[in-house]
DNA sequence: CTAACTTGTTAAAATATTTTATTAATTAGG
DNA sequence: CCTAATTAATAAAATATTTTAACAAGTTAG
């Protein structure tokens, strides 16, 4: 049994002005409030959005109204007359966020209240630079979109995450699928009939793991995605930051080696063309050729054949040859990673995207790269952590990107 | 003649609460609004604020009488009745601010319209991590205090730039002065009597340099202090970043160099070590061993007693030596630049502190190690510009951090 | 078990803010 | 030079919000 159809119209501010748009206003600033603190007493919310306590009633009784929170009986005691705590009603309505890797797409459904109800993993779809390959795209989000007709007019938003040169604000997509006149985002939005988002894969995994995952109450956050290529998301004072055009956190295409390595953007010396994740099975084959035994040479199989995956699966199986691959890959990129910390003096530094899924193996060389490149003072303020989301930061930060920019009126 | 007493009571929020606190942070606000567009209208503060435009009328006719904004008269002609014009008022308020180098220190005198009123440059000092060290600071700041004995009672706030480790919400120093338990901006703030803000020297700098410098409109910036040692300054969307403990921006003591050049930080292969002014005197030093020729050489003088100023002043007067290692000390900047603009896309990067005053000679190399090693997208958006305020964005920074910190009633 | 205290909710009164209407000042065009 | 159009400022009315006070519901200590 769902929830009465709630009230949406608090989540755009199309013709109001005055006091009904500071009432949507502060309505908006009590759910982006809910989405941090789960519960909340008319207390705190007077006392958060600096307003009268009759007057965070009323907002309350009004946003109960529509549907949107509800009362979730009274709170344990504090010492005096117990409070009545709301929260968002869960099923008032739904994001859905795609990620967009190379050989796949991963998709799925997030509730108001930030969980993920729904995901499915590896669709096949290939990446490429085509129209067929953009229809097969919206293919996939229709048809997961048909399965859940129920909620059709519920799902507000879809958040699509991309590799490569994104621009958020104006939806354009600079490394894929810029064929016509009009943003991207436009043109799947017209396909599926739902607002549509689009995100640098990077960012989105950043997001999701700071809105829903292994970040707790840390404000500045970098989160550091090797998969195949290297990208960063950052997260300062909680807001993810895009730069001028929303280029920001290139981190794979940093000038770092003096190697005469050619990376695919053109320029020599990248880092990700040393310590990415096909650097990685690239180094394995190399140490392979040359004789290191592995798991991954007993097979007598085509070296050319050896996935990431593959790598991934022996380190999980302790191979003494991909754990020290990986430390030596460990060490450089804590070398690249000492640099963002002098820089940004962050509390957190999150290591995601599919090559952190070998997890201390990687770990424990950066770490002590930083602290053999970074000062004491500096270094003790900054942790490092694994991905809590893993593969699935890429859905959940997809969601919640739709979630957020649907929910903050900010388009 | 002076403007009578105005009324510094918004610039608090002691003791109230509601409508008078909602009241103090619209005035603040309009104030703020002034400070970037130096004049409005009632109108503007209406749609700036969103607030009805009776009551952009009350709180800018309040303004009047507390004697911090005034009207400044007609508005030229818009096709209708024309507007009255308000701006603050220049002597309600000054801000002392601190620039204090190695060998000198630099104070001057801000008024509230951000014109800097009276400078004294190269005052005689030494920075040492000793208390009579400190408390000739102490003094050269009293001293400067008294010749302005009539504003006394206006001069609201005090900023002091050191370099080193600064926690600005703390007010403790780290590198300096740290020899007691209270934090060092308490100690100076009890000495002079004025409410002391402690600085990063880079910060407050690049800080200068957005308010008063050569930023338009630009919101992202970074802005390199290429001095004695190299720091950097972070803008983002127009606010300094500090990271979790104030101790961002070590551009100096990123890893980037093989070298063997043990850096003063204990660490090897500190960008600084190989392009800061210390190692630009080092590098001449060499080659003028070597057998270079040099209006640096020709005086038969001990190498040693060459000094950052005679090489700034070599490069002024086109000294071949010092144009050439200009060339790859900015090379080598530049690479490093150019990894800060993969990372924040930034619309702007200002080039200041001391080794800057050569001007075109450092610029252009690093100009050209942009375009070697970032790529087009990303390196069309950023400008690079030489800072405008020059040896003085120090004191402007100092001065414009106090005033930050009091008009937003944010200590 | 009750008095004293704490915290939360609601109602009524006081105050503040917005809305609407009116008046004022200016420009452009006939 | 007058009028329509435009923009700004102000006044009065309507609405909204805060403030104050009263009441409700719980805890804790004696």
């Amino acid at each position: 049994m769902t929830a009465p159809q709630p009230n949406f119209s608090i989540f755009t501010n199309q013709g109001v002005s005055g006091v009904a748009y500071k009432n949507r206003a502060l309505k908006r600033a009590v759910i982006a409030y809910l989405d941090i603190s789960d519960t909340c007493t008319v207390m705190d919310i007077s006392r958060e959005l600096n307003i009268s306590v009759p007057k965070a009633a009323s907002l309350v009784s009004e946003l109960v109204q529509d549907n949107l929170i509800r009362d979730y009986g009274k709170i344990d005691s504090t010492g005096g007359r117990k409070a009545n705590v709301y929260g968002l009603v869960n099923d008032a309505c739904y994001f859905i966020g795609v990620d967009v890797k190379k050989y796949y797409v991963n998709i799925g459904l997030l509730d108001f209240k930030k969980h993920l109800l729904s995901i499915r993993e590896n669709v096949p779809f290939r990446l490429e630079n085509t129209p067929e390959s953009l229809r097969s795209l919206t293919d996939i989000i229709r048809q997961f979109i048909a399965d859940f007709s129920e909620l059709e007019n519920r799902i507000l938003g879809v958040g699509i995450n991309l590799s490569g040169r994104i621009n958020h604000v104006t939806g354009y997509s600079y490394s894929f699928f810029h064929f016509q006149e009009e943003p991207l985002s436009t043109i799947i939005e017209q396909e599926i009939g739902i607002p549509t988002f689009l995100e640098n894969d990077s960012r989105s995994m950043a997001y999701g793991e700071f809105m829903n995952g292994v970040v707790r109450n840390e404000r500045n956050v970098l989160f550091i995605n090797v998969d195949f290529g290297l990208g960063m998301g950052i997260l300062i004072d909680g807001n993810l930051y895009y730069g001028k055009s929303g280029f920001s956190g290139e981190l794979g295409h940093i000038p770092f080696f003096q190697n005469e390595k050619i990376c695919h953007c053109g320029k020599r010396g990248c880092l990700e063309t040393e310590t990415s994740g096909i650097a990685l099975v690239e180094h394995i084959r190399e140490r392979i050729r040359s004789g290191s035994s592995s798991i991954l040479s007993q097979k007598n199989r085509d070296l050319e054949k050896i996935r990431l995956e593959d790598v991934i699966e022996a380190a999980r199986r302790e191979d003494t040859l991909v754990i020290e691959v990986l430390a030596e890959v460990g060490e450089k990129l804590g070398k690249a990673i000492a640099i963002l910390i002098n820089i940004f003096n962050p509390e957190l530094v999150v290591l995601g995207g599919k090559v952190s899924e070998t997890g201390e193996h990687l770990r424990l060389p950066i770490r002590s790269a930083l602290n053999k490149y970074t000062l004491g003072l500096v270094n003790n303020d900054t942790q490092l952590k694994l991905s809590r989301l893993g593969e699935r930061a890429g859905v959940m930060g997809g969601c919640l990107i739709a979630r957020g920019k649907v929910l903050s009126a900010a388009y």
